[in-house]
DNA sequence: GCCATCGGTATCCTATAGATACTAACGGAA
DNA sequence: TTCCGTTAGTATCTATAGGATACCGATGGC
């Protein structure tokens, strides 16, 4: 996708850049990558989502084309999540992500912990 | 960091990695890729973002470390942001995600509109 | 008849984002 | 000496999104 660029608002690959770095839709579609899920389910692993806000997450992904919404006439109702091959795509670009923001927790504590340090605690020549 | 788990509201992981899922905080570590650049030429590269937002985000990002800010006593004022070491080792994941939005952006619009279709316009049996 | 289950909605409240106007500090022009 | 332009933000207000909570419909079991 030559042209395509991030910076520009009105480009796409913006709204959908944006739309991965979504605070909930990243962490639903890792939830998502061992097979199907169904809703309560997904409220429980993606620790902790409120019913509104799961739903508005799950109808814009199911929009997007990276998961599918299977409905079982049954009751009590039951609904399944599932990613499809565009949303399979994103958990490799996903784990990479996950394993930098993971191995580098230490790092960013400590710089929180000076920083807040520089303004809080001693002050330098205060 | 085993044990790190993005799940866990409580674990650090987690808010670090919405953190990289940060709306604007990502767009400027990557605008910040071929060295230091100044407040207004952030807020003209990082299309549109407003200076009270960006403050929010150049504030936070120096927090965590990722970028240093030095401000030169000049007059008009001038203040340079640029990556520290750890905000560097963000630019790969960051470059795989980037990648993975430009190249999908067509699939994703296709779904959208698909999607859309079902619902607005001819509706299948109405 | 009444309760539990599941997948949501409806309602309300707050927190964040966004738009806009404004400030401090100083050099140079008039 | 007053005014203007530059830069890096703040202050203020409003709009929108997120979050907490309560509730609903359908049905099988007690």
């Amino acid at each position: 996708m030559p042209g395509a660029d991030i910076m520009d608002p009105l480009c796409p690959s913006r709204v959908v850049f944006q739309r991965i770095g979504d605070k909930w839709a990243s962490l639903v579609v890792q939830v998502l990558a061992d097979g199907p899920v169904r809703f309560s389910e997904l409220r429980k692993h993606v620790h902790v989502i409120t019913p509104k806000v799961l739903t508005q997450t799950l109808r814009t992904l199911e929009r997007d084309g990276l998961i599918t919404r299977t409905v079982f006439a049954q009751v009590p109702p039951r609904v399944d999540y599932q990613l499809t091959g565009l949303g399979e795509s994103l958990l490799g670009p996903l784990a990479v992500l996950r394993e930098w923001a993971e191995s580098n927790v230490p790092s960013i504590l400590d710089a929180r912990d000076a920083y807040d340090e520089a303004r809080d605690g001693a002050l330098p020549e205060g």
